[in-house]
DNA sequence: GCAAGGTC
């Protein structure tokens, strides 16, 4: 049985095995238990999933944005691959000594692996339940879930030698719900998952397609963008267009005059506010007639005084949107249910008695929900299921103190309050409306007494002042004291709050609950707009400038109706009305049609860029002569920083987040361009010299990443070590991340550290090892080969041939075998040590200097950063 | 470096 989340799948155990549980930790939780499977006893095992196994992609061969006409990702295959989610809690062991949770100093999380483990736990399994949220992500995460169990499982469990897969279908983790789930296990719907498929296949190619076009386009023009990507994608471009739709109003907006009468009056003392049943008039001299009959009339007669009762209905069940955040927190510690939801209507199932019940005992809201269950609870009206999870509510009771107060505490307060309220009665009011009558015109007047609180009680903040109307009766006279002609201008809209934006996104189907934070904090990390006081989202003028070149070229291209037409297709294939194939064929032709002519039309939008935006020729100063017309190129400061030829028309590209400065005007012996030095920002500001046109060339290209966790240097293009260069044959062009050789390190990996360079060296996230390696060493990794005196694991040194450290040329010529020094604890392993087409296992020669066995046992594992007399850079001089 | 969808 696989579920969707951990939590999830100990819930369902839980449920299902009524107490007799054995759980076991893994890189995912497994339970399992002995139960009854339709009659017969059955040994349960109980797992889940950490979302999505598998995303989509492009081949490897169509991932470089130089190589590949962005065109051809229309044709272009596609791959599936585990999507390697990290485990959770990972950093939990992770703290330091005052208690405070130091990310930079642990390992990054382990990867959960999902793959292998769903086919090891299903090995040999009969039946296949998946318990899988009931959408359509859902539906497709389960045929992900049977790719990887169904090969590995009996063939007893089904009919015709088949195993049997069955899908569980429920809305809630509640006992009644999970029982009568396992009862009517039904298939999985395939047409659902392949719906996703579609969807996942058309945003893919859509999107990387017209961001990796725009990017190009326009970073190759302009210096002052600040945007080291322009994306475009399916949800974030309709949601930045109602940002701009919106913008657009406010500023095309013509305020016009307007004019208003307004006669004043009271009965008994008290003011009547009186408004006119025309509202208002755009003429100023139809205003003043209108206000002239009634001051001539001089009085107002009273035509009538109904009076009505008003009900304020009692909210639906709480849905998801903006208290996400906070609600997860107290999700996972177990206070509040499931806070990702599209339901505000509770299943029929919903046990709403037994959770008022929970609350009786609370100190704030005891008094109130004992009564609530005294007099009855109310059945919330209205509302949607969508069937996904039952609306948000409290789950168990809690205090103040135990939520430790703040936002935490604020966010189940309003959850329970506003839970109690949806199923409490409506508030009822008496509404009073009276007519009145002068010179020919009609005016009226309301007021309101509350007369049951009603829900209104525990949300204070629903409930409607009282504002009673004096007694009036029909036909009565009331004296005007005076009669205004009132002059108004009409005024623009405001800039949509995120609120707003979350409400449109909702209603036009652009993004899930799940992922319309993620979309809006998307366009606000592209600078596309900016979140403003009163959390209103105003368009940058990067923003404005993108969202009107679209209207130009294709307005469909950033209206949310093209994510409409692609869920109706979809929607299509879920249903089984559609071959999924056919409907993505055909889906994919009309986006390469609106794509070829995006970028057939492109100058539209050039031109608005050109009115916004420098372009590159006018932007940043001078640095860095170019090698080829010798002539200084310009440095771009904003985002992504580069270096732009003005002569050659010709953009580098350089490492990001740090400082570039010129490098002793050293000319790189390659192609003639200026070196430069990057030093990276933040407190260990190390630096490293590039040249600016080899950084940007095969193999090196963009290659001398830094800072990059677990993957520095990952493409090659560390600068060697005797000139700065970083393409010279001497550099260092194979590394990668190794596991630490020091066996009591607790599974650190050690990195080849190009911001070290020129003395390379290799570091453990971990534990202390730290060494630093030979010059002109071709590349480094961890054997599984080890010491016999310590345990730790030997290196092997590669140096290409003739590239041999002098001390070890002559070695490897005559083939004779060298001694080496195990790494960690600088014992001989003469065994180990040979020389072999260049390679060596060696952490350091021994021999001539007579560093026998025995001696200078200083260890460089753990505690060796203690040793004051150790100097890591001498463990190569010897070479 | 890219989409959107899960999830932590």
């Amino acid at each position: 049985m696989v579920a969707e989340k951990p939590s999830l799948s100990q819930s369902i155990a839980h449920i299902l095995s009524e107490g007799r549980m054995a759980s076991r930790r893994a890189a995912l939780d497994v339970h399992e238990f002995d139960g009854r499977f339709r009659g017969q006893a059955a040994r349960f095992k109980m797992t889940s999933v950490i979302g999505h196994v598998y995303s989509i992609d492009f081949t490897a061969a169509f991932n470089s944005w130089d190589k590949v006409d962005p065109a051809q990702l229309y044709d272009a295959p596609t791959i599936k691959q585990e999507a390697n989610p990290k485990v959770a809690g990972a950093y939990a062991g992770c703290r330091l000594p005052r208690g405070r949770l130091h990310r930079a100093a642990c390992p990054a999380p382990p990867q959960a692996h999902v793959c292998e483990h769903l086919q090891r736990e299903g090995r040999g399994m009969d039946v296949l339940v998946l318990w899988l949220d009931c959408d359509r992500e859902g539906e497709n995460i389960c045929f992900e879930v049977m790719d990887n169990v169904v090969p590995y499982m009996s063939r007893r469990g089904g009919g015709g030698g088949q195993p049997s897969v069955l899908r569980a279908r429920f809305s809630a983790i509640t006992a009644p719900e999970i029982r009568a789930a396992m009862n009517n296990l039904v298939s999985p719907n395939e047409a659902e998952a392949l719906a996703v498929d579609a969807r996942q296949e058309l945003d893919l190619r859509v999107g990387v397609s017209f961001t990796r076009f725009q990017t190009r386009f326009f970073q190759g023009r302009y210096g002052n963008l600040d945007a080291s990507v322009i994306s475009y994608g399916p949800c974030q471009t309709p949601t930045l267009n109602f940002c701009v739709e919106r913008h657009q109003t406010i500023v095309s907006f013509q305020p016009e005059p307007f004019w208003s009468v307004r006669p004043r009056a009271s009965k008994a003392g008290v003011p009547l506010e009186l408004e006119w049943d025309k509202g208002r008039v755009f003429d100023q001299d139809v205003g003043a007639m209108y206000a002239g009959l009634v001051r001539e009339a001089k009085r107002l007669r009273v035509v009538d005084v109904s009076e009505k009762e008003d009900r304020k209905p009692r909210p639906h069940g709480l849905n998801t949107v903006e208290m996400l955040k906070v609600a997860e927190r107290l999700y996972t510690s177990g206070y509040l249910s499931y806070p990702r939801t599209e339901s505000s209507a509770y299943p029929p199932n919903f046990d709403i008695v037994g959770n008022v019940a929970a609350l009786r005992n609370h100190p704030v809201y005891g008094a109130y929900a004992s009564s609530l269950l005294q007099q009855g609870i109310k059945h919330p009206q209205g509302g949607t299921d969508v069937g996904d999870h039952p609306p948000i509510t409290p789950v168990r009771s809690a205090t103040e103190a135990e939520l430790g107060g703040g936002d935490p505490w604020r966010l189940y307060d309003f959850v329970a309050r506003h839970f109690l309220g949806s199923v409490s009665p409506d508030a009822v009011y008496r509404k009073t409306k009276a007519t009145f009558e002068g010179g020919g015109e009609t005016f009226s007047a309301s007021g309101s007494v509350a007369v049951k609180p009603g829900f209104t009680a525990i949300m204070p903040w629903r409930a409607t002042q009282s504002e009673p109307l004096p007694p009036l009766s029909p036909g009565e006279f009331l004296t005007l004291t005076e009669v205004e002609l009132y002059q108004g201008r009409t005024s623009p809209p405001d800039y949509l709050t995120e609120a707003d934006l979350i409400g449109l996104m909702e209603k036009h189907g652009i993004g899930t609950d799940a992922s319309i934070p993620v979309h809006i904090n998307n366009i606000c990390e592209r600078n596309y707009v900016s979140i403003q006081a009163g959390r209103k989202v105003v368009p940058t003028e990067l923003g404005i400038t993108l969202i009107r070149g679209y209207q130009l070229i294709d307005p469909e291209l950033c209206k949310p109706q093209v994510r409409a037409h692609v869920e109706g297709q979809i929607d299509l294939i879920a249903k089984g009305k559609a071959d999924k194939e056919a409907v993505v064929a055909h889906t994919v032709e009309q986006f390469r049609a609106k794509f070829l002519f995006f970028v057939g039309h492109i100058t539209r939008m050039d031109s608005l860029f050109e009115a916004s935006f420098s372009p590159l020729a006018s932007s940043g100063k001078p640095l860095s002569k170019c090698g080829k017309c010798r002539r200084y190129m310009k440095y771009i400061s904003a985002r992504p920083q580069r270096l732009y030829c003005n002569t050659c028309e010709e953009v580098l590209a350089l490492p990001q987040g740090g400082t570039i400065k010129l490098y002793k005007s050293l000319v790189c012996p390659l192609d003639g361009y200026e070196l430069l030095l990057f030093s990276l920002s933040g407190q260990d500001g190390k630096t490293f010299p590039l040249c600016p046109f080899c950084y940007n060339s095969p193999p090196f290209e963009g290659a001398v990443k830094v800072g990059v966790e677990g993957a520095v240097g990952s493409k090659a293009g560390m600068p060697c070590s005797t000139c700065p260069h970083p393409t010279c044959p001497h550099s260092l062009a194979q590394h990668g991340v190794f596991p630490c050789p020091n066996p009591g390190c607790q599974g650190g990996t050690v990195v080849l550290d190009p911001v070290s360079a020129p003395k390379w060296r290799l570091d453990c996230n971990r534990c202390n090892f730290l060494m630093y390696l030979p010059a002109n060493l071709h590349s480094a990794k961890v054997t599984k080969d080890t010491c016999e005196d310590c345990g730790g694991r030997l290196l092997d040194l590669d140096w290409r041939k003739g590239s041999l450290p002098p001390a070890l040329g002559p070695l490897a010529q005559d083939g004779s075998a060298l001694s080496g020094v195990c790494p960690v604890c600088d014992e001989e392993v003469a065994t180990l040590c040979e020389v072999k087409h260049g390679h060596a296992f060696a952490a350091r020669r021994m021999g001539p200097r007579g560093r026998g066995r025995g001696r200078g046992r200083r260890g460089r594992g753990r505690g060796r950063g203690r040793d004051k007399n150790f100097d890591p850079r001498m463990s190569f001089r010897d070479f």
